[in-house]
DNA sequence: CGGAGCTTTTCG
DNA sequence: GAAAAGCTCCGC
């Protein structure tokens, strides 16, 4: 009998293709396992058998597939389930998920490549221009991607001018395997067998006098085997003898030492597990057994706990009792909370129990992550980002969300546009395990949630060692500006309590949103400010390359000295960020260590760790950065935290403006006087009266929650009301325009009022394509399902219009 | 009439 | 999403 099988492509195809399995592949199927299937007429894609079945497809005949890919499932039968919830949930296809959800190494896909045909020599008169040209720029390089060549011929079908090299065999045409996960092999050497006995080693050494580097070499790993008693790699042998590689290698060469490979762990984890004992204070001790009864009959429970109230005590011991079940366990958090403290924390407690994953990884460092959790041989404990619920778990017992308030949880672009926190109760529900979302101000709709009894909740309101909480100033700029106490961005009250506390040895923080230098230059005379060709955005100003840049196309030019409207030299520069507060500092205080941290300083793997070390070992004073130092620190020293401007902050175009301001405030004043004495945060604004920053001082996060969960009411936004968001984009700006309007008159037949738009986004134009938006809001009693249908039953309907099918339509559900 | 460049369709 | 097929336009 035949076997087929339904595969999902790592693609944004709905459906699932169905292939022919040859009678000698046939025997070891399993669902989950991946399989090279040729696609079309040229390429072949990895996919996952999603069924085995015997039914021959009617209408085409099934296409063999090329290659069984994995001896055992890759993916669980619960993975396919999860992909097939959030592809529905989230209206994209599994194949999108797909592609999200597994390592891009285990996604092998063929892509065509030309090389030089070396069997021919070629007379180059007999070639054209262009031809030419890539038969030059194969001469440096050895393949070229069609991607490549298309840049080199500035143009975009090359295919004709490929197959005449090839009728002129001058190049051959291949497809290519790219990606493919390489274990990392460590390379060791070991005395040749010949040489076991004492006296062929006697008369080897005596050889060697001659040699005495060599000699050196063999001693030195005689010494070295006596004394660590484990495989020697070349690496250490070298280092200990002095030898060069060359000496290693002539011994090799001479069969008097033999090498060989041993596969090493790219995420092993080293150093002892120092497991100290943790100790709970009686507000501790009593939300831990909260949670625990919570737990006895409910899923969910939202921790409420202030900053430094020591919830990561609560989740060590947590995770303790489920490991000891022999359960799994996913700590998840937001990318920039991820940080080596904490990582350290729990490794030192857990030991070589802590997979850590996230996107700094490599890939190959990402499949292995994979394998441990998929075979349990490793990691019963999993710390990761929000793609991390992708992991291929058995028996997930527990998940912890930690900062669960944070939208970065929320993937944007591209598909699957998934809200990490959203799936993660979804799929501790699939492995019936309990879920804890951790935070210091939870999201309105997480609080709403436990308010309504969705989800169970435990405060915890006292921070550790009784430590009080910081004391917030507002610090009103009008004032300070029209009395002129103001030095650059400073004003004199918190120049004042910034040497006040440099000079009692503490630290100090500052808070600015928004990176680069003095984002935006404008004309004195005119007004203009250059703008970038391809976004309708005002170019940024960059100091350290002197450039001007668009953040979103990455477009640059040189700075200008003058002005490109009007020739005016009477140029300025509006809004100021992390790179000029850094400046001004040096001046005001330049015998002190000035630190920035943000999207700048931070590249690389280790980055971002490298300042922090700097801060907490104190060779640096002043730390100014944007809102990756909110997240997760413990800082001893800081005493003072200044936040430079709170009101961009609270002017951003968003219903979650102020939700978000209240939490990054709080987050951030949570820096300060996390010791013994007592902190302060003082916070410059144009609008000391506003309510959320009276808030904030006050900390209310009860009536912050009840003010804005009013205004979410009047103005039906989440929680009260769900949201999808269609974007649709275009290069046509007129038919932007129609096709959008045309969109949202067919919902509006369906969902009347409840369909806002189409709107022009602050950014209306990037990459020279233009964006319109409508919103669909769902009241709390309209089925999900069936607005979800028929949304996609309008989007057919719209694609059924021809002249719209240039017009790409993007659906967020539950959009941040 | 044929090639170039763009749009539409298909892929199992 | 990528490549092939289909379609239109233009120059000869």
């Amino acid at each position: 009998m035949s076997v087929f099988i339904n595969v999902i492509l790592p693609l944004p195809l709905a459906n699932h293709f169905t292939y022919y399995v040859p009678e000698n592949l046939a025997e070891n199927l399993q669902v989950g396992m991946r399989v090279a299937v040729p696609f079309g007429k040229t390429k072949v894609y990895t996919g996952i058998i999603a069924k085995i079945h015997q039914e021959a497809p009617q209408l085409y005949e099934a296409k063999p597939i090329e290659q069984i890919l994995d001896e055992k499932p890759l993916v669980t039968p619960n993975q396919l389930k999860f992909w097939n919830w959030i592809a529905k949930y989230y209206m994209c296809t599994e194949g999108e998920v797909l592609k999200a959800a597994l390592p891009s190494a285990f996604l092998l896909e063929s892509e065509t490549v030309i090389e030089l045909n070396k069997k021919t020599e070629i007379d180059e008169q007999k070639l054209s221009d262009e031809e030419l040209l890539i038969y030059e720029a194969l001469q440096n390089q050895s393949l070229l991607k069609i991607q490549e060549v298309m840049q080199i011929l500035e143009k975009k079908s090359v295919l004709p001018v490929i197959n005449k090299l090839v009728e002129k065999n001058a190049v051959i045409v291949n497809q290519e395997l790219n990606k493919q996960y390489k274990p990392k092999l460590i390379r060791y050497v070991k005395l040749a067998s010949a040489y076991k006995e004492e006296k062929k080693l006697n008369t080897l050494l005596d050889e060697l006098n001659r040699a005495p580097k060599q000699r050196t070499v063999i001693l030195t790993l005689f010494s070295l085997q006596a004394k660590i008693k484990k495989p020697i790699d070349v690496k250490l042998l070298k280092k200990e003898s002095q030898a060069s590689a060359s000496t290693i290698k002539t011994l090799i060469d001479k069969n008097i030492l033999e090498e060989y490979y041993i596969k090493q762990d790219r995420v092993s984890f080293e150093g002892g597990s120092e497991a100290g004992k943790i100790i709970f204070n009686e507000f501790q001790q009593q939300a831990f057994s909260e949670i625990k009864t919570a737990f006895s009959t409910e899923n969910v429970c939202l921790l409420h706990g202030v900053t430094s109230s020591g919830k990561t005590e609560i989740y060590i011991k947590l995770i303790e009792e489920v490991i000891q079940q022999g359960k799994q366990v996913l700590y998840l958090l937001p990318e920039i909370a991820l940080t080596t403290q904490l990582i350290t924390r729990l490794q030192n407690y857990f030991g070589d129990e802590v997979l850590v994953f996230h996107s700094k990884y490599s890939i190959n460092e990402r499949v292995e992550v994979y394998q441990h959790v998929l075979e349990q041989t490793k990691g019963k404990i999993v710390i990761g980002a929000r793609s991390s619920i992708f992991l291929p778990f058995q028996k997930l017992g527990l998940i912890v969300v930690d900062e669960a308030h944070e939208s970065t949880f929320k993937q944007y672009d591209p598909a699957p546009r998934y809200h990490a926190r959203d799936a993660a109760v979804v799929l501790a529900a699939q492995f019936s395990g309990k879920i804890l979302l951790g935070s210091a101000t939870p999201s309105l709709e997480s609080f709403f949630n436990a308010k309504h009894h969705k989800y169970a909740y435990v405060e915890l309101s006292r921070r550790f060692g009784n430590v009080l909480p910081p004391k917030i100033e507002l610090v009103d700029l009008k004032e300070k500006y029209k009395k002129k106490k103001m030095t650059g961005h400073f004003s004199d009250r918190l120049l004042k309590a910034i040497e006040e506390t440099l000079a009692e040895g503490k630290q100090v923080i500052l808070f600015q949103n928004r990176r680069g230098f003095s984002p935006i230059l404008e004309c004195l005379t005119c007004g203009h400010s250059p703008q970038c060709p391809n976004c309708d955005v005002s170019l940024t100003y960059h100091k350290h390359n002197n450039s001007l840049r668009c953040h979103y196309c990455g477009y640059h030019i040189a700075m200008q000295l003058q002005c490109m409207a009007c020739g005016s030299s009477e140029i300025s520069t509006k809004g100021f960020g992390t790179e000029q507060i850094e400046t001004e500092l040096k001046a005001l205080f330049p015998e002190k260590n000035i630190g920035r941290m943000d999207l700048d300083t931070t590249r690389g793997k280790y980055g971002y760790e490298k300042i922090i070390n700097k801060f907490e070992q104190q060779a640096i004073d002043i730390l100014v950065g944007t809102q990756m130092l909110t997240k997760g620190l413990d800082f001893r020293n800081v005493d003072l935290v200044g936040v430079l401007n709170a009101d961009s902050l609270l002017n951003f175009p968003d219903f979650r403006a102020h939700e978000r301001s209240f939490q990054l405030l709080q987050q951030v004043a949570g820096r300060a006087g996390r010791t013994k004495e007592q902190g302060t945060v003082l916070i410059q604004t144009y609008n000391p009266h506003h309510q959320i920053l009276q808030q904030v001082s006050s900390n209310a996060y009860e009536k912050m929650f009840e003010e804005q969960l009013d205004d979410r009411y009047n103005f039906k936004y989440p929680p009260i009301y769900r949201l999808i968001k269609l974007t649709l984009k275009g290069k046509d700006y007129n038919l932007v325009n129609e096709s959008s309007a045309w969109l949202a008159k067919a919902l509006r037949q369906a969902f009347k009022e409840n369909v806002l738009g189409p709107e022009f986004p602050p950014v209306a134009r990037i990459r020279n394509e233009y964006y319109k938006n409508i919103m669909v809001k769902i009241p709390a009693k309209q089925s999900l399902g069936k607005t979800k249908e028929f949304i996609e039953k309008s989007l057919k309907t719209f694609n059924s219009i021809a002249q719209f099918r240039k017009i790409r339509v993007i659906a967020n559900v539950d959009p941040y």
